[in-house]
RNA sequence: GCGCCUGUAGCUCAAUUGGAUAGAGCGUUAGCCUCCGAAGCUAAAGGCUUCGGGUUCGAGUCCCGACAGGCGCACCA
């Protein structure tokens, strides 16, 4: 339809002898007075024209030669702007299109051919995933279904560490517990990990070997078996929230792969690092940074920059076209220097987006917890799903934009939960299934067959152009990286439907209208489920 | 001190990437079940979009400057 307008538009420039290069743009408009479309062309060009924007529009219009049958409605209107307003036949014709591919309806193709890399979580297993991890796990995951719904091929990768400082005290932590399994007290210093289930790991390989492990180093038998409980829980933990990644990276690889060193020596080479009190120092100065910064101690250790960027050099080697990061806030300084690397070493440093979330703030009891992974006192992703449940969890990451600040008050969340939005939306697809099961009852499915043309009552043409609108929806969703889009629209849909339903009666005498308004609900129930998938929650028959 | 994010109804947040009269949920108030699911619907009240400048046909949205909150600013990750 809009490339219809376009034709209209142009032929109609012509004819007045407006010959500029100009890209019309169409948008829906707030008023639904204003019709179904509208263009604001006649503002753009009337300054070029050297004329009136109003009489430019007035005669544009003029110009213009319209199927009326289709759009029976175009006007110019306010400043300047042409609206046009689509006939009811018209949507109807589109629902029929709809329903003929209902379970791909949403779908678009504008990624094919791309492959996407989505990182996100990348939390090192020295505990619990936290609510935190939680935002960033939902965001990421439905960034990555909103690519495959534009016809990407993703990939859902989870980079870690399972070396360094941060594991080694992690294996410590582990070790004193288990002495004090044993009945030794040892002094367990503050720094160290707290949570309870650092004693249960311990309690495991008490267990398991008794007292055997008395003298083993933290670095061996602790550390390991620590990581690979605390990882099948995040596992675990991820599972319940449907995410599966497709790809775990281990930094270490970057190392035993020779990466690292292949990094440091193409920086050598491009001359982009120096040597300075006995460290290896990246001249982050001139790739637009206030300093430079140290990319191997001293002490031989590279710091976390390194393998960062010898990671994201890997990800370009890989040949994806778009390569998506996910990170928490706290994370903000760290992602420049990689991508001023990355671009300095040649590669195209657009094809990497990072989006970076804000923080979760939890509200308990009105007071806010403070997180900490290290100190005990953090409320962790499994008791919120086990709180309010999975489809609730990731509804509420998803809501906002991942740019603002998210409250999430425990107490409400918990309370009350029957009052949440999220029911709202899956109100509307059960209430669905039940009016399919009564028609069932009633002897009135059986033939999915009906006449568009019965479907003109305002509310189910509204209903129609709410549904019409998903596939774009999804797109602009995918196109801008923001999830919380699509809760908002299928809040309108769950809305617009609760009206229709409201305002009409499915299941009547008459046996026609029945069958037309059958396929309107179960139009709806499709875009609602498919909504769903992408968010990444369940589509219940009856709630 | 510097960088990034945020500031919109009493509270939590939207606003079609610069469009016409700024919208939802919760809360408050008043209505709607003989009838396919009332976890629903209808209506009311609630706003100087933190403040001050600027850009243009047009600004909650872009630019500059204040103010307030959050997150960072290591030879930690």
């Amino acid at each position: 339809m809009k490339r219809y307008l376009w034709e209209k538009i142009m032929a109609s420039l012509k004819a007045i002898g407006v010959d500029e290069e100009v890209t019309i743009t169409f948008e829906k408009p707030r008023q639904p007075e204003h019709g179904d479309l509208t263009t604001n062309i006649a503002l753009i060009l009337a300054k070029k024209a050297g004329k009136n924007s109003r009489d430019l529009a007035r005669d544009i219009l003029a110009h213009m030669e319209i199927d009326n049958t289709l759009v029976p409605k175009a006007e110019s209107a306010g400043p300047g702007f042409i609206n046009f307003a689509f006939s009811a036949e018209f949507y109807r014709q589109q629902f029929v299109a709809m329903l003929k591919n209902e379970a791909t309806f949403g779908r678009t193709d504008g990624g094919k051919g791309k492959k996407a890399q989505v990182e996100f979580v990348s939390a090192n297993p020295t505990g619990p995933l936290t609510v935190g991890h939680g935002r960033n796990a939902v965001f990421g995951d439905t960034i990555a279904n909103l690519l495959e719904w534009t016809g990407h091929e993703v990939t859902r990768e989870y980079y870690f560490n399972n070396a360094g400082r941060q594991m080694r005290v992690l294996g410590d932590s582990v070790r004193l517990r288990y002495l004090e399994e044993l009945g030794d007290s040892p002094s367990f210093p503050e720094d160290y990990y707290q949570g309870e289930y650092i004693r249960e790991i311990a309690r495991h390989l008490k267990k398991e070997y008794g007292d055997a492990l008395r003298n083993e180093s933290a670095e061996g038998r602790f550390k390991e078996r620590a990581e690979k409980e605390i990882f099948e829980d995040i596992k675990k933990t991820l599972r319940s929230l449907s995410i599966e990644f497709q790809s775990f990276f281990n930094e270490d690889s970057l190392y035993s792969g020779g990466k690292i060193e292949e990094l440091v020596r193409e920086f050598r080479k491009r001359e982009l690092v120096y040597d300075k009190d006995g460290a290896l120092w990246l001249k982050t100065s001139e790739l637009g940074s206030e300093k430079d910064k140290v990319i191997v101690k001293s002490s031989g250790e590279p710091t976390y920059r390194l393998p960062d960027i010898a990671y994201h050099r890997e990800k370009f080697h890989r040949g994806y076209d778009l390569m998506i990061d996910i990170l928490g806030s706290d994370h903000i300084a760290t992602y420049p220097d990689v991508l001023a690397a990355i671009k300095a070493l040649g590669y195209d440093s657009d094809k990497v987006k990072v989006l970076i979330h804000q923080f979760v703030t939890i509200l308990q009891e009105g007071e806010v917890v403070k997180m900490s992974t290290r100190k005990a006192n953090f409320i962790t992703l499994d008791e919120l799903i086990e709180e309010v449940g999975a489809d609730v969890v990731r509804y509420f990451f998803l809501m906002r934009s991942h740019a603002s600040h998210l409250n999430f008050d425990l107490k409400m969340a918990k309370q009350h939960s029957d009052e949440n939005p999220v029911f709202y939306l899956q109100y509307a697809h059960a209430r669905i299934a039940s009016i399919v099961r009564h028609a069932e009852e009633e002897g009135r499915s059986g033939d999915t067959s009906f006449s568009p043309s019965l479907l003109r009552e305002p509310e189910e043409i509204d209903l129609i152009k709410v549904l019409l609108l998903f596939p774009e929806t999804v797109e602009s969703c995918a196109s801008a990286y923001e999830p919380h889009r699509l809760t908002e629209y299928l809040h309108t849909v769950a809305g617009v439907f609760h009206k229709f339903y409201h305002e009409h009666r499915v299941v009547s005498d008459d046996a026609a209208l029945t069958s037309a308004r059958l396929a309107l609900c179960r139009g709806t129930a499709s875009v609602l489920r498919n909504g769903f998938a992408i968010l990444g929650i369940s589509a219940p028959e009856r709630m």
